[in-house]
DNA sequence: GAGTGGTCTAGACCACGAA
DNA sequence: TCGTGGTCTAGACCACTCC
């Protein structure tokens, strides 16, 4: 673990749990740097990394002032799995997998919708219904490249299968596109989905998903019942 | 102008006009750092501003791929307003203010509600309906404290009221809190919005925007006809 | 082994805010 | 004037990739 990133999560610490209180100023720069014995460089990555995240707003001339702690305490824009995201939330959840297949998309159209690069390969195909309080308000469409993501089962798409790229095959997961929409329910929206009678509309979120080596891997359409979808975002105003 | 954000720009040009072609490599940091005349750190906080807006991947030991030209050439998250979006993206948009004037709000819960901190300062509500095409698709409710922002004319609202508080006014805009639902549509939507016979629920953006002194000084809320609401995000996996 | 990016340093000078 | 954060440097060592 790098040094500026320790630094990083120990004041992030400091600050989740009051030490450091929001509207407070954090010891200056030249203070923290001689109390980690470290150059003020290093410790300038590490407010950098906190002011991304909100938990600081640096004034020069003044300090470096501590914001309320966001009312969301996980990434919820960003690139992480459902998975990760009921465990740190602990929301209890149930997944099901209806549908697991390995193969080739006949249409070819639609295969260069989904995979603009890799015009041949086997693909996973996954949907997934996530439950929660007994409801079905998600399902997950995953299209994965069977050539770069081998053996996958059912049992990596019912827990987690960033859990099985990244710690089994030591893969490394770089970026990601994503697209978020309000569209019509489809028929199979209605076969798959808890709605409501009242629902005629889901919000889809589509991202292609792709490796630190910039291969694309995954392609995924995730459908939210309308009523349990929220996005938050901390956002900063670019400066000239 | 800082050095490191103009090399920013100059390689941020170079991708997007093509001579940078993606899939390429970017030439090594210690040849940038010659070329430019400057330190490689200095190159280097140039190269983290190209990754984070997605412009370009960093592989240890190799060197920086280019990545795909974004389609969208624009921040469509992070902070940025109305205006800028139609005048980045030639857009041409007609602004109505329907609604502009200046007060307290009686309802104190409503009051709480928008402006957690500032509890008796007089406040501008304005409504803008913003027409595309002949339409009306979004309507932005915004809320903003007199104290801060003050002498603010309709005219202000219907061109750009951050180019009033930025350029007239010389505040600095920091940072929001933003949070995207759907909900169903209400009778003000009715009235302002040209809605179709069959929306039922509209996007709702709700952001808090706060100055770099970390003065709350605007709430708004933004109502989006769903078939016109498109959201598009860049994300980098947070690794350990 | 040579070249790449990743981290870290010790010091410098600047712009800004507050007293 | 002094302390703060913002920028920049020249150099060091490391981890990684490729040959």
């Amino acid at each position: 673990m790098n040094r500026y990133k320790e630094i990083f999560q120990e004041l992030e610490d400091k600050i989740k749990t009051g030490e450091f209180a929001s509207g407070e100023k954090l010891p200056s720069e030249n203070k923290l740097a001689q109390e980690y014995s470290v150059s003020r460089e290093t410790i300038r990555k590490a407010l950098v990394l906190l002011a991304e995240q909100g938990y600081i707003q640096k004034q020069q001339g003044k300090g470096s002032i501590i914001l309320d702690i966001p009312t969301y305490d996980f990434p919820v824009s960003g690139l992480t799995s459902y998975h990760e995201l009921t465990k740190t939330q602990h929301l209890p959840s149930i997944t099901k997998v209806p549908v697991f297949h390995k193969g080739r998309i006949c249409n070819e159209k639609e295969h260069h919708r989904l995979f603009p690069f890799n015009e041949t390969n086997e693909l996973y195909t996954i949907i997934r219904q996530r439950e929660l309080s007994g409801e079905v308000v998600i399902i997950d469409k995953d299209y994965l490249d069977a050539e770069i993501i081998p053996d996958l089962t059912k049992d990596h798409a019912s827990t987690s299968l960033y859990q099985y790229i990244e710690d089994s095959l030591k893969l490394e997961i770089g970026y990601a596109k994503k697209e978020i929409t309000v569209e019509p329910i489809t028929s199979e929206d209605q076969e798959l989905m808890s709605l409501r009678p009242t629902d005629s509309c889901v919000v889809v979120v589509r991202s292609q998903v792709f490796l630190q080596d910039t291969r694309l891997f995954q392609y995924t359409e995730s459908r939210h019942r309308i009523d349990k979808f929220k996005f938050v975002e901390f956002a900063r105003r670019n400066k000239k």
